[in-house]
DNA sequence: GTTCCTGCAAAAGCTTTGCAGAAGA
DNA sequence: TCTTCTGCAAAGCTTTTGCAGGAAC
C-alpha cells in the first residue's frame, strides 16, 4: 500500500493541519514505519530526504499531531517521548533488553474499576515490560 | 503508626542498603507520605529537616532504592520520574487537570494475552488518565 | 585503614522558546 | 498582503557524572 501526496494531504486536512512538505513527509514516515519512533529517529531517517530539515520542526510537527489527535504519545518511561500512529486502544510491550516496542490487543475498555466510579476516565493505557522472544533466545 | 529509626533501618537492611541518615529520612518520608513524589518534592520536603541535603543524594538514594526493589518508578509520562513505595501491582490514575495521582486495584495478573505468549512478561502497568472527582466538581 | 556515601559543580541529553527569514493562502 | 511555518541559536529542565572531603564499618 503506497500512500501518495494527495492521500497524506487529505489525511492532514481531516485534522485541520496544513500540508507542508515536512508534515507530509513525517506523516508518510509514521504510516510506513509503524514502529513507535522518537523525535531523533524521525529526524535521522528523514534527514536524507530533506537535508534542510531541523529537529525543531520535527518537535513542532509531533506536538501539532498529538494536539490534533493524529498520533498518540506512548505511556512509556523512557528519556524520550515515543509516538504511535495507531490511536485505537491497545497495549504496549517494551523489551528490557533490546528496547523494542510491540503493540498487542487487550480489552481494558470493558474493565470496571470500583474505586474509579467517581472519576472520568479519558485515557487507558496498558504497559508491559519484560523480554521479547528474540532476546529470550539469545539469553538461553 | 509511627516508624522509628530501628524499623526503618531494618527495612533498609532487608534490601541490603546501609542506613545513612539521608536514606532513613527518605524512606521515612516515602512511608509517611504515600503520594508518588518526584525527586524535587522529596528534596524540598526534607530540606527543612536536613539543611545540608543535596538533590544529588536524593537522586542517588532513589536510584538505589529502585535497583534494590524497595520502590518502583511510575510508568507515567511526565517530565520527571515519580516513585511509589507500594510495590504490589496496582493501577495508577493521573488527573489531567490537577496532576494528582491515585492508586487503584486492578487484576491484570490473570490477563492472558495471546500475542504475548512467547514473551516473558516481568512487569505489568495500567495507567489511566482523565479527571478526578474534585476537578469534575470544579468544572461543572 | 578501607570502603562507601555525600554534595558541590559541571556536563549531558531532551524539549521548548525567541526570532528572522521563507513559504503559503 | 497577511498569516503561518521553518530552522537556527539559545535557554530551560531533569538527570547523571566527576571528584574531594567526610562518614561508616
Amino acid at each position: 500500500m503506497k500512500l501518495h501526496y494527495k492521500d497524506l494531504s487529505s489525511r492532514l486536512a481531516e485534522y485541520n493541519i496544513r500540508p507542508s512538505i515536512q508534515r507530509i513527509k513525517v506523516l508518510d514516515y509514521l504510516v510506513k514505519n509503524q514502529c513507535h519512533p522518537n523525535v531523533d529517529q524521525i529526524y535521522k531517517d528523514l534527514h536524507n530526504d530533506i537535508p534542510t530539515l531541523s529537529k525543531t520542526t520535527v518537535y513542532n510537527t509531533m506536538n501539532l499531531f498529538v494536539k490534533a489527535g493524529l498520533v498518540k504519545e506512548l505511556t512509556i518511561k523512557d528519556n524520550e517521548i515515543h509516538y504511535d500512529i495507531v490511536t485505537e486502544i491497545h497495549g504496549h510491550f517494551k523489551c528490557d533488553r533490546c528496547s523494542a516496542i510491540s503493540n498487542f490487543n487487550v480489552d481494558i475498555e470493558s474493565l470496571v474499576v470500583e474505586e474509579l466510579i467517581n472519576f472520568k476516565i479519558i485515557n487507558r493505557d496498558v504497559y508491559f515490560k519484560g523480554l521479547c522472544p528474540k532476546c529470550l533466545l539469545n539469553i538461553n
